[in-house]
RNA sequence: GGGCGCGUAGCUCAGUGGGAGAGCACCCGCCUUACAAGCGGGAGGUCGCUGGUUCGAAACCAGCCGCGCUCACCA
């Protein structure tokens, strides 16, 4: 038999047990077996990321269903892989290339790819280390990155068959532009924030000609090319189809009427500026506007005039000077708040332009996408989320994909010298020949990604993997990556996916959404407010499984996870509960030889746990189903703690510790069970404390390998429960008395205990003074107090003096006004006759249980009191 | 501005139509030989406010107050 050492002590166990598991292939799923499949694809972290709190909650919910999955007999993968994040792995290098005073231009394209190839291989990837800490069962065998040939081809092929389809275009576009990053952005790459800016109102024109507009982007004017007023309103409709000069400039442009423009904003009346405005640009086209302009890739200005080669920020305050000087502002309004748009990656507000750019066409995409969710064969937990899932999908805007990085999939199109394009396919040879040359930008890092759930198992290849593993079963990532993910693996599944039958065409059958893990006082964790928190740091110090059910503890579908070192103490403190238990049990020989007792030669108590224990199966099994992982850990820390450690494994002692092994031996077996089915059911969150006591209890391979336990009927047993239940409030009860009467733990107390025989508990008298610590009562017993424990039990102690005549009347005042105001309460009810015409019987008749209990309990506590002595 | 969500014990949160709960923190007593990372006992809440529905509301509805998230082309 193992011997334990007295604490748990986890760096004595993860990194050998994960060597054990990685060793016999556990986490190798195949292709080839017989068995159903489960698959989930780990939402791809960047190269460049390593481990945060989000990712160790993500991924313990993860290995978790991957775990209990595997436990069912599913052939369960867990696919891992990495995204090579285009923008931020090229910032991150070109970072390393500023240190050494080059830019990514003094490299070359090809040199600057090489380049972060070779960072990719040196120092990319930390995260995959860290997986393995905190003990996640992915298939490494199948570990793929986005960048590389496979999921090359994928993209390629997908690119190359929605651009046949007409899904993919390139057209000239108001885009997102960050001046900082260089590169356009999809519309959920940017992210709006409150700013402070000024409203200025500028009159454009003179005298009963002119116009007063207002704008927050002063500088953009210089590419003004209309005014627009509403078609209905009064006061400029003598204006419309003359034309107005704007400022500084000495161009002429026409007034025109636009449904678009908001009489009750402003002055009614809005400059136009196609080139630098979405919205502008929409009303240049509805009238034939040309575009102006005005910036360049910088941000700077180049019209030519005063303003050229000032920066947009620098341009703003001096364009509104110069016109101010010429009396040209009306009004100013300052400080005026408004959301400016920020780059998601560096902060840089963002600045539209007119841009030619490829495009996802997204409507039917997006259309299949939405009706995935609608007809069911996708369902989305926490279900509140459906409704903003449809909002975007339902009201998407076509995807920008281009992106003007060198870090990324290349764009497969080439450009001949007399304007021909030609996208290329798998396998085809791009043209050749003088003036034939490849488009320069790369695809969205969130396009290869959304291919992630197809692409990884060899599509476009029609392979075991894929025949086997595709659709995977559950999604889990957080809300926030709804949008840029989830809908996109949606929109792109159905579609590559489109010749299979469309309830096995989607990328997933469930979408499990969970929260942000954030601080104890649930604020979100950032470098700036310090309280961010290194989850590798708490498998240093509580270990891995500390980690994880300090994250499955606080998993409740969709709603963020607050966390503080407090409670992976008490994580850890719950992994050491067990680690006692087992080794309790096994130093007293409980084991797992052979069938179970027959419920004739288990003594109630037995009866009682094994009844607790079918029940906790069943639920926790029902709260896994359900992603409710919170309440997984809440029944299991309860049924560990409460009813196996304090109150079975204490009424087992005695038969346990005593010198008759014909009554110990069923009560080993009885006891080896329990703990082997707990350790199964925690396996899947707490992984490597539970193999190393499940392996140290029952000499198996691994508890990886064990069957999931499932709720034997046979077991369930409401008299055994009523028993021990009473048995328990004896013991609570004078545990109680003996503590209001400051009688020390170790302070034997002799007791004479009456009617435990009508209580039908009289089989457990020693347990109760054992647990109760009451002594036999001996020469000169004499009772001096009385405790009503129950109607029919009663325990007379002889405490060796006098009891403290005030404490137990306090304790009885109070006990008795609870049970007169339960009392009250239910009679209250008895005699509502609404009540008891319209409520359901089963809940009269629990009232009027209640009620006899409550009224007993008074009657009882009268007595105790009558018969207290004066003090 | 639109949408969603939240307000329950000191803190963080479960509970969503019939007896107010958990963890941590707190108070009292214990080194009772599995575990002091522990054991036993205890205190603590007009369930944000107001009204409504109901025999019955922490839960359902309406309004209000406070907070959070999210989307967004009012220049």
């Amino acid at each position: 038999m193992t011997t334990l050492p007295s604490a748990y002590q986890p760096s004595q166990v993860e990194e050998r047990r994960y060597a054990q598991w990685l060793e016999a292939g556990y986490f190798t799923a195949d292709a080839h077996s017989d068995k159903p499949p489960h698959t989930i694809v780990i939402p791809l972290p960047n190269v460049t990321g390593s481990l945060h709190m989000g990712h160790a909650l993500d991924h313990t919910i993860q290995d978790a269903i991957t775990r209990r999955r595997r436990m069912q007999g599913y052939e369960a993968l867990w696919l891992p892989g990495m995204d090579h994040a285009g923008i931020a792995t090229q910032n991150v290098v070109e970072r390393q290339l500023a240190a050494e005073g080059l830019s990514r231009h003094d490299l070359g394209r090809e040199r600057f790819v090489e380049r972060v190839w070779r960072w990719k291989e040196e120092s990319g990837g930390m995260i995959t280390g860290q997986m393995r800490r905190l003990g996640n069962s992915v298939d490494r065998s199948r570990e793929r990155f986005t960048m590389d040939e496979g999921l090359s081809l994928a993209v390629q092929t997908i690119f190359k068959r929605l651009y046949d389809d007409g899904l993919i275009y390139r057209a000239e576009r108001i885009i997102n532009w960050c001046p900082r990053c260089m590169t356009a952005l999809s519309d959920i790459e940017v992210e709006h924030q409150d700013d402070e800016g000024e409203l200025v109102s500028i009159r454009y024109g003179d005298g009963d000609r002119s116009i007063v507009v207002a704008t927050t982007r002063a500088e953009t004017m210089l590419g003004d090319t209309a005014v627009a007023v509403h078609p209905d309103d009064d006061r400029y409709r003598h204006l419309i189809g003359t034309e107005v000069e704007v400022p500084l400039t000495g161009r002429r442009v026409p007034i025109v009427a636009d449904d678009h423009v908001d009489p009750e904003f402003g002055t009614g009346a809005v400059k136009v500026t196609p080139a630098h405005d979405p919205n502008d640009f929409e009303i240049g086209q509805r009238h034939g506007l040309p575009s102006l302009t005005i910036m360049d890739e910088r941000g700077v200005i180049t019209a030519s005039g005063p303003f050229e080669g000032l920066d947009r920020f620098e341009a703003r305050p001096a364009i509104v000077a110069a016109l101010r000087e010429q009396g040209r502002i009306v009004a100013e309004r300052r400080p005026y708040v408004h959301a400016v748009g920020h780059c998601s990656r560096c902060d840089t507000v963002v600045e539209p332009r007119l841009s030619l750019q490829w495009f996802v066409r997204t409507g039917p995409l997006a259309k299949a996408a939405g009706d995935a969710v609608r007809d069911g064969r996708v369902r989305i937990e926490p279900p509140e989320m459906t409704k903003r899932y449809f909002d975007w999908v339902d009201n998407m805007h076509d995807w920008c994909i281009s992106r003007q990085l060198w870090w990324g999939h290349r764009i497969p199109v080439w450009y001949g010298p007399d304007g021909q394009m030609v996208c290329v396919g798998p396998g085809e040879e791009p043209p050749t020949g003088e003036g034939w040359r490849q488009d320069e930008d790369v695809l969205d890092t969130w396009f290869s990604s959304a291919l992630w759930p197809f692409s990884t198992l060899g599509w476009p290849e029609d392979t075991p993997d894929l025949r086997k593993f595709y659709p995977t079963s559950v999604l889990v990532t957080g809300y926030d990556i709804l949008f840029f993910w989830v809908a996109r693996m949606m929109m792109f599944g159905l579609y590559a996916m489109k010749d299979r039958a469309p309830e096995d065409a989607v990328p997933f059958r469930v979408v499990a959404l969970h929260g942000m893990v954030r601080d104890e006082h649930g604020k979100k964790m950032s470098k700036s407010f310090g309280n961010v928190i290194d989850p590798m740091d708490w498998i240093e110090r509580y270990g891995a499984d500390a980690t994880r059910f300090t994250m499955a503890r606080g998993a409740n579908p969709g709603s963020d996870v607050p966390v503080s070192e407090e409670w992976c103490a008490g994580s850890r403190n719950f992994c050491n509960k067990l680690w006692n238990a087992v080794r309790f049990a096994l130093l007293h020989g409980a084991h797992t030889n052979g069938p179970l007792p027959e419920p004739s030669q288990c003594t109630a108590v037995d009866r009682w746990i094994l009844s607790r224990l079918q029940q906790v199966i069943t639920e926790v099994d029902a709260q896994f189903e359900a992603f409710e992982f919170a309440k997984v850990c809440d029944l299991l820390y309860h049924f560990a703690w409460d009813d196996v450690c304090d109150w079975y494994l204490e009424l087992s002692k005695p038969v346990l510790t005593g010198d008759d092994p014909a009554a110990a031996e069923p009560v080993r077996r009885v006891l080896g069970h329990v703990l082997d089915q707990l350790l199964r059911l925690l396996h899947p969150i707490i992984p490597f404390v539970t193999d190393e006591l499940w392996t140290a209890l029952t000499g198996g391979e691994s508890v990886m390998i064990a069957d999931w336990p499932t709720a034997d009927p046979r077991w369930q047993d409401p008299a055994a429960e009523a028993e021990v239940a009473t048995l328990q409030k004896v013991v609570t009860e004078v545990r109680r008395f003996r503590a209001d009467q400051g009688l020390r733990s170790g302070q034997r107390v002799a007791a004479q205990l009456h009617g435990l025989a009508e209580a039908g508990i009289s089989d457990h008298e020693p347990l109760i003074r054992s647990l109760a610590r009451l002594d036999q009562p001996g020469e000169g017993f004499t009772a001096t107090g009385t405790l009503a424990v129950t109607d029919q039990v009663t325990v007379a102690l002889d405490t060796r003096g006098a009891i403290d005549v005030a404490a137990e009347r306090a304790r009885l005042t109070k006990d008795r006004a609870a049970a007169e105001k339960e009392a009250a309460g239910c009679r209250a009810k008895l005699s509502n006759e609404g009540f008891l015409a319209k409520a359901p019987e089963e809940v009269v008749a629990k009232v009027r249980q209640r009620l006899a209990t409550a009224e007993a309990e008074l009657a009882r506590i009268d007595a105790a009191l009558a018969a207290l002595p004066e003090s």
